[in-house]
DNA sequence: GGTTTATATCGAAATTTGTCAATATGTTTT
DNA sequence: AAAACATATTGACAAATTTCGATATAAACC
């Protein structure tokens, strides 16, 4: 059982981490097979490998099998969610004649 | 010495914790004191404070103080610039003939 | 079939983060 | 000036995350 919060954090943890940004940055580029991300990083094989599971499962990033490789790039639709997510959760539902009465404090 | 990536994670760690977007959420229906969003979360006082410092640090929220109470408000500077962030973080840089010529492995 | 190559998974250590109780700071009230 | 109230800070502990080496899996090559 996990809340939506929990979901939506889980999401953003994508962002969170030096090295993922990284890794995004090498991906707007383009694609890139994961040897080629790790020769521009400073990690093991199996962090990046965990840096990729988070990405894709954020749903930011998406990965191609071909033989024995594996094909990353940034996915669209992924973006366009998190974007919307966003500001779903930084917006604001009260109109602007509501916010002179905004002390709830006694 | 902090990186441009460490400064960016930091900033998206402010969505990365439960609490933190239900704090949002209530913020959402405009500014409210700290003793008001604590009535509405499971949280001690002093968590409640520690997530404010993170979400003010990261620009989203914003803090009035008026006599002994602190009254929080979502920023909409910072939330443009969160926006404007995580579209430059997830953006692709190469036009669509590029992408034919994109596997780097041997 | 055995070896090399690319990536994933596991288990453990190190670091970071979230949490609370206690205490500090600063403001209002009496 | 003392008491009450709102919030911030500190220190300690628990939980989550990052990292790596070792191992597993699975494809390509000889």
């Amino acid at each position: 059982m996990t809340s939506k919060y929990q979901d939506n954090a889980k999401i953003f943890k994508a962002f969170c981490d030096e090295n993922r940004l990284m890794i995004l940055e090498l991906l707007q580029s383009g694609e890139k097979c994961a040897c080629i991300l790790l020769e521009n990083l400073q990690i093991s094989q199996s962090t990046l490998s965990h840096h990729m599971k988070i990405l894709c499962d954020s749903g930011i990033v998406q990965g191609r099998k071909e033989g024995k490789w594996t094909h990353y790039s940034i996915n669209y639709q992924g973006r366009e969610l998190v974007q919307k997510l966003l500001q779903e959760l930084t917006q604001t539902t009260i109109t602007s004649s509501d916010c002179e009465e905004q002390c709830q404090c006694k």
